[in-house]
RNA sequence: GGCGGCAUAGCCAAGUGGUAAGGCAGCGGUCUGCAAAACCGCUAUUCCUCGGUUCAAAUCCGAGUGCCGCCUCCA
């Protein structure tokens, strides 16, 4: 049974989808202002793990995943580069697909955009006016948050808590100072549409609101984003739909930690913000997930330089399994020999633990350990004297190998096992030679050119294996 | 000030009542022409501190200390 925790209720719950067998599923996406950062990337590969895990469990998943494109920040960029909001919202929406794309992370089956469901929006700003939770004043409109049943309760904060810490609001045309704005009057920034209250643009909630109605209907199973996004973004979400509907928003609500960079949070001001573009520079997609996949999701996480060359290192030695299963599958055929059954129960019990941990609130780390007991299991059977390859325990190693590459694919990691290619199998069997005649100089002077061209070669005594190297992964 | 979270070996990290997974790094060994590869073994009598509950606690309760997040835009 899969268990997921709920920030709603502070506790894991069982997972019970609304209509058997399907999953609906909003996580709050980008503003398209900049280049995304790893911290953004963490998010959107915790929930590219969650609707994979569904989907390898046999649900139907539909991920939607939103595109703010119209927002304070992209109307600053624009003036700072004295260009419209459209273009900034242009280039960075393509962008963040581009980046996705290079993470591995798979497509949502909706990325509505904020600009395109400008009339849902007034729509549901005056159905809460109707309902008077929401008020118009100079232009803005503002919810009322004292008209809000249960307003808190997402982030378990209390009304007269936040507004006895309310920092002072220098804005007079709201009621009260929690109350936040639904549609914000036009300044002249460059974009704009008319409303019932005059020119304006949507402000941050309502937009979340109306889409995820729109592609998932009120309620949907899950909701997730960022910690930071329970208060205000996700409680107000919920006071909008909530009083606009009298339906619930969402039956799960699933916040990932955030990733800090050498114990800092990551911000503009201390400037140690880094894109995900400049950092596959250096990393791969792989190994960066397998990082972010080392703890928990709602662990916070540190990037340094030694925690990701950990995962580096780490990463690596699953891989290499399979290249070493790939090149023992290349072995000629043996006769006779015993059968391991050994192998085969190692696998059942990996493959029960993998889902186990998983199904515990998505426990990653725990889910990769079993892998990492898994390939050690196969490496020591093929290490093993008595170990031989013939046809039934040929069989049992290949499958093995299709069973972690199954797995790792579950997690994202797309690992495809590079045939040896012919010059490198060139080199190798020239090395074979002078090992022959003992001609040790050249021998490891081509093995050392094979590690040049990212291939570690190995002698064992079923000959040489080449094993590619972590720096192409 | 309010709310929430976290504290497990040199580092990363799982574990929420039954006697400390896994990874990285390190050390010793086997194999090897050699090997940074592979394999074997070792590396926390103990889980921030102090009390309490229990036959039994890293796990529950209380107090304390430290760190972090949110309360303002933020994944």
């Amino acid at each position: 049974m899969l268990k997921i925790y709920n920030t709603l209720t502070q506790k894991k719950e069982d997972f019970t989808p609304l209509t058997p067998g399907e999953v609906k599923i909003y996580n709050c996406g980008p503003t398209v202002y900049g280049f995304f950062h790893i911290g953004n990337a963490r998010n959107f590969i915790v929930v590219d793990i969650i609707r994979r895990y569904l989907a390898f469990k046999g649900f139907k998943v539909t991920l939607v995943q939103n595109i703010t494109d119209v927002d304070d920040k992209i109307i600053k960029r624009a003036r700072e580069e004295n260009t419209t909001p459209q273009v900034i919202s242009e280039t960075y929406t393509k962008a963040y697909f581009e980046d996705l794309a290079a993470l591995s992370v798979k497509k949502p089956e909706v990325n509505p955009k904020a600009t395109e469901h400008i009339k849902e929006m007034q729509e549901l700003i005056s159905l809460l006016i109707e309902k008077e939770a929401a008020y118009a004043s100079e232009g803005d409109v503002y919810l009322d948050v004292g008209k809000v049943k249960d307003y808190g309760k997402l982030s378990h904060k209390n009304i007269e808590e936040l507004q006895a810490g309310a920092r002072i609001e220098v804005n007079e045309n709201k009621h009260s100072p929690l109350d936040f704005v639904l549609w914000k009057k036009d300044k002249n920034e460059g974009i704009f549409w008319d409303s019932p209250w005059g020119p304006g643009r949507p402000g941050w909630h309502t937009e979340c609101c109306v889409m995820s109605g729109k592609y998932l209907q009120h309620p949907f199973d899950i909701h997730s984003g960022g910690i930071d996004l329970v208060f205000p973004h996700h409680e107000n979400e919920i006071a909008q739909v909530e009083t606009a509907t009298g339906k619930k928003l969402a039956n799960y609500w699933v916040h990932n930690g955030h990733l800090n960079i050498h114990g800092e949070k990551m911000s503009k001001s201390l400037n140690n913000f880094l894109l995900v573009r400049d950092i596959l520079k250096q990393y791969s997609a792989n190994v960066l997930r397998f990082f972010l996949l080392s703890a928990h999701y709602r662990s916070p996480l540190d990037f340094t330089e030694e925690n990701v060359a950990n995962a580096v290192n780490g990463f690596t030695e699953l891989v290499s399994t399979l290249y070493r299963i790939a090149g023992i599958l290349e072995k000629p055929l043996t006769a006779g020999g015993a059968s391991d059954s050994n192998l085969k129960e190692k696998e059942k019990k990996m493959e029960e633990k993998f889902s186990a941990s998983m199904d515990d609130d998505f426990n990653t780390a725990a889910a990769l350990a079993s892998l990492f007991e898994y390939a050690n299991d196969i490496k020591k059977t093929i290490k093993n004297k008595d170990w031989s390859l013939n046809s039934e325990n040929r069989g049992t190693l290949q499958t093995a190998g299709e069973k972690i590459t199954a797995l790792f694919l579950v997690l994202g990691f797309e690992i495809n096992v590079e045939k040896v290619p012919a010059e490198i199998n060139a080199l190798a069997s020239e090395r074979e030679k002078t090992r022959i005649t003992k001609d040790w100089v050249k021998s490891d002077e081509l093995r050392k050119l094979l590690e040049e061209k990212g291939w570690a070669v190995e002698d064992t005594p079923k000959g040489q294996l080449l094993i590619k190297q972590k720096y192409s992964l």
